[in-house]
DNA sequence: CTGTTAGCGCCTTCAT
DNA sequence: ATGAAGGCGCTAACAG
């Protein structure tokens, strides 16, 4: 049988509540007696039994998630992160969303402005990279709030904590299969954002140009053109480009809006153009089932969300998480792999 | 705050045993206690805190890995094993494995027939699909042990659940790469498998097939070839095959022995020849580093353990595991989206 | 500084 | 068929 804080006390030859100060480092205990409970634990191989800590406990963790408004990718997370709730309970978490307009960093500001430090432990956003943004983030940080910024990062701030994918890397990524899927053939490609506000956006693209231009000389990339994650200017973006562009043998979508995408994309250029996009929605499984995506890039926003709910519960408690734990996975779906 | 047990017995009216009972469906209560009970759960949404109940339970699951020994893909399971080892006495579980010799049916066959059904709960296996372990599976089904295939499945045994990929659409998945890597060049595939004696060889290398016979009219399968995972076995098959077939464009490595592959494949060939294999490793990460890999694709095996844990742990409480939440996914790697 | 004691939510004898 | 009481491993007042 694994040992309990009993036999800690037993071979220490203390008392409970001594050990029990010992083990969660409150003070007013002698130098003399942390070190014999210490060599007790060490000697005994001790390790507590987190359940019974929590239910003795009874501490639950009140977060709140900031999600703006807007494309089906944020719905999803707002699902998950309402799944999350569901489980609040089993994980004493306390759970409160707040959606805010898409690409309005001032409605960011106001709402984390109004977080109210007795009540909110910890709070995730996704961000928008402006200055008042991280200044806010940063007040919240200075009182003493932990910070995580979801899917896309706030580099300028001191946040605790960015749960999301590497987006260099997934630019990268792109570049990497847009490259092999044109397999020698020399033409342009064709770059869709949403917002370069978006540091996740930035990032990809910077990945994908970087990538492309040293491996893949023969493609030259045209864009980005931004869109602000709408699917009709994403629709126009395309048709007008490829217009232009008779060469155009690729389309990479780094943001939303793939609906756009699929409207835009004549069904007689299937098998010539190569099409990567981000996020697996409804839309993007539908262009992969019907041949007009190659390939979709995703970020597990349930991964994201639950990471995000375990950094700041962690951090609640004065612990660092282990971030090797914490990376999200770059997922790569074609339509043979999709879950 | 959300109900307890307490809760629950003032409202029905009746003392905390019999809320017990009625909870964990034990015998001994007037049927209209019982509705008694449950109307007042109903009332009151009440939740049992699982870790409560563990707690006081003091339950643990036994039970018992078996694995082959052999590729450094079964070193990495073996791994993911031995950390849910450190893991056990948070998770109430005793975990032993045994290794066997690999492609060695008898051996398996031995280990299995020698559970103690007294001494372990659940028995999770990587099988060589034969009768012979697919009767001694079923005779532990007998002995009222629940059994979990890893990696590979037995589709004729009676085995309690698959822990592992859907390897027809790995398969397919790797059809589906390869061929856009081909970008409508025509040549030949090289198709190398471990043994046919391992339905997850046998399943992806029937995917890659169907697929590229549909949907890659110009790509032509050479093999499978059998290797038995065997790295150098590997090597020479596929000098072999590359010196008898000029055209060869692509090869796909289904099973073990990719350091055979890297030995084989001529830096010459470079850019020329499409790779996909599976399983990332340090070989196969090697393989993308330098470009002579240009996908790898893996199951995390780390998933899979956890998964046969979970499975197993509620099979043995009468429960039955969501099996959409228990679903391994297919993982595609390029250089740029390695974790 | 240290120890005693009473729970947290649930399960389990042992009586009744 | 039902209830009372004690305990799982840990924490937290409250006393000394």
């Amino acid at each position: 049988m694994r040992p309990t804080v009993h036999d800690i006390a037993a071979e220490a030859g203390v008392s409970l509540a001594t050990v029990d100060r010992v083990l969660n480092g409150r003070p007013g205990v002698r130098q003399k007696t942390v070190e014999k409970v210490e060599a007790a634990v060490e000697r005994l191989g001790y390790v507590r039994d987190v359940s019974a800590a929590n239910l003795a406990r009874g501490r639950v963790y009140p977060l709140l998630f900031v999600v703006p408004e807007g494309p089906s990718f944020m719905r999803g997370l707002e699902a998950e992160i309402r799944s999350a709730m569901q489980r609040s309970s089993a994980e004493r978490t306390s759970i409160t969303i707040e959606t805010v307009p898409p690409f309005d960093p001032a409605a960011i500001v106001a709402v984390l402005d109004q977080v109210d430090p007795a009540a909110v432990t910890g709070v995730a956003l996704v961000a928008t990279d402006t200055p008042e943004v991280s200044a806010a983030v940063d007040r919240l940080i200075d009182r003493g709030i932990h910070v995580a910024t979801l899917v896309s990062d706030l580099p300028g701030s001191r946040r605790t904590h960015f749960c999301g994918i590497d987006n260099l890397a997934a630019g990268r990524t792109a570049a990497g299969l847009i490259g092999r899927f044109c397999a020698g053939r020399s033409g342009k490609v064709l770059v869709v954002a949403g917002s370069m506000a978006l540091s996740d956006h930035m990032d990809r693209a910077a990945g994908f140009a970087a990538i492309l231009n040293s491996e893949f000389p023969g493609l030259e990339i045209v864009g980005p053109v931004e869109t602000n994650d709408d699917a009709d200017r994403v629709r126009e973006a395309v048709r007008t480009a490829m217009a232009a562009n008779p060469d155009m043998i690729a389309i990479y979508n780094l943001g939303a809006g793939n609906r756009g995408l699929l409207e835009a994309l004549p069904q007689a250029d299937r098998g010539r153009l190569a099409v990567v996009v981000h996020e697996v929605t409804e839309v993007s499984r539908k262009g992969l089932a019907e041949g007009l995506f190659d390939a979709v890039i995703n970020q597990d926003c349930g991964h994201e969300v639950r990471s995000a709910i375990r950094v700041l519960k962690a951090r609640a408690d004065g612990l660092v998480p282990l971030s090797a734990q914490e990376r999200i996975r770059i997922d790569i779906f074609l339509k043979d792999n999709l879950p």
